[in-house]
DNA sequence: GTTTTCCAAACAGTATACAGAATGAAAAAC
DNA sequence: GTTTTTCATTCTGTATACTGTTTGGAAAAC
C-alpha cells in the first residue's frame, strides 16, 4: 500500500509557494509574474506555473493584463469598499442559514475564539478572524456561498496583510473589541432565533470596517 | 496596420465551442470531457482545451472529479436552491446600489424589455431574462458583484436550458407575467428610492422561483 | 534635447512527446 | 456464478520546443 496522503502535485506545490509569496509580502502589488522565471525558481516547467496563476487569479491574488501577463493584484480602497459591500450581502444571509446548525453545536466557533485569545502575531489574529467568519459561512451548508466567500477571502487576506505590514494597526484595544464581539455572536447563535443572528452579523460586519481608516491611495 | 479586431485565440475558440455544446444540450450532464478527444474535435492541441476547461469550471459549467477528469456539471434541485438563495442575497443589494444610476438612465432595461416582447424562442426569452437581471447588477458598478454573478449565471443558464429542453414550461402566461414584472421594476427604478428598488427586486427574485416546479430529481 | 525607429530580449500561446495513474474489460481463481 | 487479478487502453500531468507578439532601450533622425 502506498502513502495514501497523496503528495502535492507540482501544480499544487507551485500554487502554495506563490500564494505564500504573495500573501507574505515577498512580492509587491503589481509585480510581474513571468512564467519562465517562476518555473525556474520553483524547479518545475511552465505548465504547472500556468495552472497556479489561473488558480490564484480565481482566489483574487493575481490578475491578468490585456496581453496575458500575470501580475500580483493591486487593490485600491475602492476594491476594499466593494469587498465590504459583498460581505454585507453574503454574511448575514449565511448567518441566518447557519443559525439552526450553530445553535446545536457552536464548539468550532468557541475553539476559534479560544485560539484567538492565545494568538500572538497580528497576522495570526487576522487569519483567525477571517476563519471565524468562514466557520459561520461553512455552517450555512451552501457550497456556492462558501465558494464565493473563498474569492472574497483571498482579497481580504491580501488587503489586510498589506495593511498590517505597513501600519501598526490592530492594537490591543481593537483585538479586545473583536474578542468581545465574537463572544457575543456565539451567544446569539446559542440562544437567539435566526433573524437575530442575521442582524448581529450584519452589525458586526458593518462595524468591522469602521476601525479601518480609509488610507493608502497610493501603495 | 493589421486587423485590430483580434481573432479569438485557440483557447477562446475552444471555450466558446465547448460552452455552446454544453448550454445547447449537445453534451449530457455528467458526460466526460476528455482532453484528447476534444482537442481532436476542435482541431487544436490539448493545451487550449485545458484552459477552456478551467475557464468553464469557473463559469460553473464544468466540474472536475477527484482524479482530475472534467465532466459536464450535474445540477441537482438542491444546487438550484443554493443558487436561488444567493440571488436573494446579491440581487437586492445590487438593485439598491444601482438605483441612482438607473433612475437617471433606464434605457438599457427598456431596450431589454422591448427585445423580450419581440422574442420568439424559449431559449431567447431565458437569455433576455437573465440579461435583464445582469443589467441591474452591472449598473451597481461593483465589479466583484458582477464577477460573482457571472458564476451564478453560468449555472442558471445550464439549469434553465435543461429545464426548458425537457419540459415545455415557460408558457405564454409566465412570459406575460415576466414582462409585466420587468415593466413594473423599471418604473420603480425610475421613480422610487433605492430601498424600494431593493424590495421590489427581492420580491421578484423570490417569486421567480415559484413558477418553477421542484422537479427532476433524476436527470 | 526630444522624438522616432528599430531591434534584441523576454514573454505568452500552442504543439508535441512521454511518463505515470486510473479505468474497465477480459482472464483467472475460487 | 461470483470474486479477484491482470493488463491493455485511456486519460491526465508535466516537460520541452517552437512561434509570434510585446516590450524596453539603443540608435538614428530631427
Amino acid at each position: 500500500m502506498k502513502n495514501t496522503i497523496s503528495l502535492a502535485s507540482r501544480s499544487d506545490s507551485a500554487t502554495s509557494r506563490l500564494r505564500a509569496d504573495i500573501l507574505g509580502g515577498a512580492l509587491d502589488p503589481g509585480a510581474l509574474l513571468a512564467e519562465t522565471a517562476m518555473a525556474e525558481r520553483f524547479g518545475v516547467s511552465r505548465v504547472p506555473v500556468r495552472e497556479a496563476l489561473f488558480t490564484l487569479e480565481r482566489e483574487g491574488l493575481v490578475e491578468f493584463g490585456t496581453t496575458g501577463r500575470a501580475f500580483v493584484k493591486v487593490l485600491t480602497p475602492q476594491d476594499f469598499q466593494e469587498l465590504h459591500t459583498l460581505r454585507l450581502a453574503l454574511e448575514p444571509m449565511a448567518a441566518r442559514l447557519a443559525a439552526p446548525r450553530l445553535r446545536k453545536d457552536s464548539s468550532a466557533l468557541e475553539r476559534n475564539l479560544a485560539a484567538m485569545r492565545r494568538a500572538k502575531s497580528v497576522r495570526q489574529i487576522t487569519r483567525l478572524d477571517l476563519d471565524f467568519h468562514e466557520l459561520i459561512i461553512a455552517a450555512s451548508a451552501n457550497t456556492r456561498l462558501l465558494k464565493l466567500w473563498g474569492i472574497l477571502r483571498g482579497e481580504l487576506d491580501l488587503w489586510l496583510g498589506r495593511l498590517h505590514r505597513r501600519h501598526q494597526i490592530q492594537t490591543e484595544q481593537t483585538l479586545d473589541e473583536t474578542l468581545e464581539a465574537h463572544a457575543s455572536i456565539i451567544q446569539t447563535f446559542q440562544s437567539q432565533p435566526p433573524s437575530a443572528c442575521e442582524r448581529v452579523i450584519h452589525k458586526h460586519v458593518q462595524g468591522w470596517s469602521e476601525w479601518l481608516p480609509t488610507l493608502e491611495v497610493q501603495p
